[in-house]
DNA sequence: CACCATGTTCCTTG
DNA sequence: CCAAGGAACATGGT
């Protein structure tokens, strides 16, 4: 997945190279992969169409087309996008390709191995969600009340798209950490001081994580897999040969604050890594 | 073969 | 009504 760091990098990238272009044709390969709409009313709405503007929402890019309305990709767990510039390799069609979309001189590829990412029409999956954690409106009197009574874990209710926009299985695991936060604690027993040090750690650790995107060499012009999305680890791993994670996929790994190994737990089905010994309840 | 994997939705069970 | 757990979607890596 790619998690907010990594859809608002690709974001960050994509953009110069499609904002401006006019999709003058779209195969779907895969037209399971389309929501809400059917292939035919997608390609129509989207040939012939400039794109205003690309920006992200949660984990969704968003692309703003000049008659007003807008296209979401979210790119499930392998889902990538990239512009192949040459001309002549109208890019033959890769086995995972779910769609091209071909403008003057590029094609914008979307490939997903796995298929869970899809495409959509209009912003109905938008409405649901949380607030953008950089947002004001993500406040500590937010959080508060939306986790007031819960007796979810924590970890748990941070993967609720509906909370926070933009946190996953990975950034779950790495905000806990640095906010030394037991991932199991209720979310109910969560005191003022502990909401006020999540909101922190889960904004600063969103924005590193960005940031680090951002100095990353990532090539988003070929199926090259050396674009790095997914995750930074696999880029960052080349670029830096030390883990650039702290919890996430560290078990039996010294941890960086007290050198106790980092534990690995399984919440709602799902991996999650932590500190026994510094992040203790509440 | 077994188990793991960045996400989300839906259904069942309690 | 809510919470928790499992299954589903589908494929590849170890």
């Amino acid at each position: 997945m790619p998690e907010l760091p990594e859809v608002e990098t690709l974001v960050r990238h994509l953009r110069r190279r499609v904002v401006g272009e006019r999709v003058r044709d779209a195969e779907i390969f895969r037209p399971r992969s389309i929501w809400r709409t059917s292939t035919r009313q997608l390609v129509r709405k989207l040939v012939g169409q400039r794109i205003r503007d690309l920006t992200r929402r949660a984990k969704y890019l968003r692309f703003d087309l000049e008659n007003g309305g807008c296209f979401l990709v979210h790119l499930g767990m392998t889902g990538r996008l990239f512009v192949v510039r040459d001309p002549s390799a109208a890019r033959k069609r890769d086995k995972h390709d779910v769609a091209h979309f071909h403008f003057a001189d590029s094609t914008l590829v979307f490939h997903d191995p796995r298929k869970f990412g899809h495409m959509e029409l209009g912003e109905a999956s938008l409405h649901g969600l949380g607030p953008e954690p950089f947002d004001q409106k993500f406040s500590e009197g937010y959080l508060a009340e939306k986790l007031g009574h819960s007796r979810t874990p924590i970890k748990v209710r941070l993967l609720d798209q509906k909370l926070v926009a933009g946190l996953g299985n990975i950034y779950a695991s790495e905000v806990l950490w640095r906010a030394r936060i037991d991932p199991r604690v209720p979310c109910h027993r969560l005191g003022a001081i502990h909401l006020a040090r999540l909101r922190k750690e889960i904004i600063a650790t969103l924005r590193d994580a960005i940031r680090f995107g951002g100095g990353l060499s990532l090539n988003f012009d070929s199926p090259n897999p050396r674009d790095g999305l997914f995750y930074y680890g696999s880029g960052a791993r080349r670029d830096n040969p030390s883990e650039h994670f702290d919890a996430y996929d560290r078990e039996g790994k010294a941890c960086r604050r007290c050198r106790t190994p980092i534990t690995r737990t399984v919440q709602g089905g799902r991996s999650t890594f932590f500190c026994p010994r510094c992040q203790k309840h509440s």
